[in-house]
RNA sequence: UGGGGCGUCGACAAGUGGUCUAAGUCACGGGAUUUUGGAUCCCGCAUUCGGAGGUUCGAAUCCUCCCGCCCCAGCCA
């Protein structure tokens, strides 16, 4: 077996792509066999270098080593030009002199027949001769074409003497100026197949109506002749996937470039945190059919959190901070407690965490009146501060506003360390908090669905982009404090940050200076509750 | 009668004549457990396969008709 994902460089790959790719590389792992990577790159005006590079990476970033080295189209424009000979030859293909428009008038309806052209008959030295010509520049964009000769009455719009070859007076990135003709996808794809030895030709669904033109020109060719096999593309909830969007989307700036984290793009869900190892999982599992569906974004963030559950440190932060002061804890007295890196995988081991008579809790930790169901702090209520012991709020502080500034609190002195009380009395919550002295300042980016909609593209559902995106898919924290080991957090790092979520080093960040991007959220029963108005 | 596809649980998706009163995963609901309302563990979740007929001892799987959805009229890929 051997496959091929063959990108076009004309934009940055997506979690869409990333399908293909676990599917081409996969099949040819499952079986042994071999998988290329093509650049697809026979329209100049469109393709660039750097989206060679970054596919690239991204491929490699994803997994996955194609076969050495990578393949590109332009590298058959010899071939192909022969091929195309061959065809004028057999009579199987003609120079047309008619204009796009015209091409396009002749071509007829889906229901009605289309007409030949009045050159589709010329002499077979006339039409090498002119293809020659062509070859040579001595046309002017959109004088001519090579067309095969098939049916211009066929049901299959494809096979009604489609455009081979066009002229183009553009220089490619890789071949510079040594072709003003390029060869259309239809002439170049399977070819370029059959030339790599190809077996299983994977494309997507849009392509079965093409299916008949591969054969043909394979066959016309008496080339060796790849399967071309479709499947559906992927179509992800609250997503867009269409390269046209995405452009538009990093050009207008809704979104800060390719690799803005909540973009569907690679670059963008590594940025985000997102593992490979998690996107190949979430690719596994979609599984691979024809029929067109729309899998939920969850799946792909359950793919996330399985994988990160088992891997990522756990620790500390308070993105909103309250101050809360342990009133009968010891002025200036500071303390470390044991606290375990993750109860998933005991090899991680313990750390220090420094404790004192200050600490930040969130704010959303505390309610003044607080629902029977709200097991978290409120006045008189107790709670377990994570690790470290377990407090009893007395009293409530506020400033002139009205507003919360701080909470009073005693602890129980018998359950330092994280003991249980002897009484035996359950404690149902328990708390993260960083402790005042020592927390480290930190932004932290939230980053939310890029659209509250859960079909975008769907123009009935979403006329219009801007109505359908989501407000709230980032918020900065400027005032998040970490625990201090955080301050030196570095790019690729990733934590769970207790009860918070999963969260990223962002290349933004400085020494001293740390950015945190939330990847994803934990599962949140709570959260759950209170939107469902169970909560009371 | 343009051509090509697709329709199995809320979302994916196995299954292509008997082992199907239909696998698995996510979601959802319930319970246990828990120093993360996390994780983990149990339990539940399509007598039905777009619909209607038919063939057959037997159909999601074969046949007929019907319905719905998607793709195609770029010198894009």
């Amino acid at each position: 077996m051997h496959t091929r994902f063959p990108p076009e460089p004309n934009g940055f790959l997506h979690i869409g792509h990333a399908k293909s790719i676990c599917l081409n590389f996969g099949l040819a792992r499952e079986f042994g066999g071999k998988c290329n990577l093509r650049y697809d790159d026979t329209n100049p005006t469109k393709e660039e270098q750097v989206y060679i590079d970054a596919i690239n990476e991204d491929v490699r970033w994803l997994g996955f080593e194609w076969e050495q080295p990578e393949c590109y189209t332009s590298d058959y424009f010899d071939r192909l030009y022969e091929w195309a000979r061959q065809l004028i030859r057999q009579g199987d293909a003609y120079v047309d002199d008619q204009t796009a428009d015209e091409i396009r008038e002749t071509r007829g309806t889906l229901k009605e027949p289309g007409t030949e052209s009045p050159y589709r008959n010329r002499p077979v030295e006339e039409n090498l001769d002119l293809f020659e010509r062509m070859k040579k520049g001595e046309f002017d964009e959109g004088k001519k074409v090579l067309r095969a000769k098939i049916d211009m009455a066929s049901g299959n719009l494809n096979l009604r003497d489609p455009v081979l070859y066009r002229i183009l007076k553009a220089p490619h990135p890789r071949t510079g100026n040594a072709w003003c003709i390029y060869p259309m996808y239809d002439w170049a794809h399977g070819q370029s197949d059959s030339i790599e030895g190809i077996t299983h030709s994977v494309c997507t669904l849009e392509f079965e109506d093409h299916r008949p033109l591969y054969d043909w020109c394979l066959d016309k060719l008496g080339a060796f002749h790849p399967q071309q096999i479709e499947f559906a593309r992927l179509q992800l909830s609250h997503t867009l996937l269409s390269k046209r969007v995405l452009i538009q989307m990093v050009k207008d700036g809704t979104v800060n470039g390719w690799d803005d984290p909540r973009m569907p793009t690679i670059s963008g869900l590594r940025r985000r945190g997102y593992t490979p190892e998690s996107i190949r999982e979430f690719c596994e599992r979609i599984g691979v059919a024809k029929s067109n569906s729309t899998v939920e974004i969850g799946l792909l963030e359950h793919c996330l959190r399985e994988e990160l559950n088992k891997t990522a440190r756990r620790v500390m932060a308070v993105l909103n901070p309250l101050k809360l002061v342990i009133t009968n804890y010891p002025e200036g007295q500071t303390e470390e407690f044991d606290a375990e890196n993750n109860p998933e995988d005991e090899s991680a081991g313990f750390r220090k965490v420094p404790f004192s008579r200050e600490v930040y809790i969130e704010r959303d930790d505390f309610m003044e009146d607080p629902p029977k169901k709200f097991f978290r702090l409120g006045p008189g209520r107790e709670v377990r501060l994570k690790h470290a012991c377990i407090i009893r709020c007395d009293e409530v502080i506020k400033n002139d506003a009205g507003e919360i500034v701080e909470l009073h609190c005693s602890y129980d002195p018998e359950t330092r360390g994280g003991a249980n009380p002897a009484d035996g009395r359950k404690i149902k919550g328990t708390l993260q908090w960083v402790s005042v002295p020592h927390a480290v300042d930190a932004e932290v980016r939230l980053y939310d669905h890029l659209f509250s909609h859960e079909t975008p593209w769907d123009s009935k559902a979403c006329p219009e982009l801007q109505s359908c995106l989501n407000p709230e898919s980032l918020t900065v924290l400027k005032n998040a404090k970490v625990e201090p080991e955080l301050g030196a957090a570095q790019l690729g790092d990733r934590f769970q940050f207790l009860r918070m979520g999963y969260f990223s080093v962002d290349p933004d960040a400085k020494p001293g200076a740390p950015v945190f991007n939330r990847t994803v959220t934990l599962k949140d029963t709570w959260g759950k509750m209170v939107s469902k108005g169970k909560a009371g």
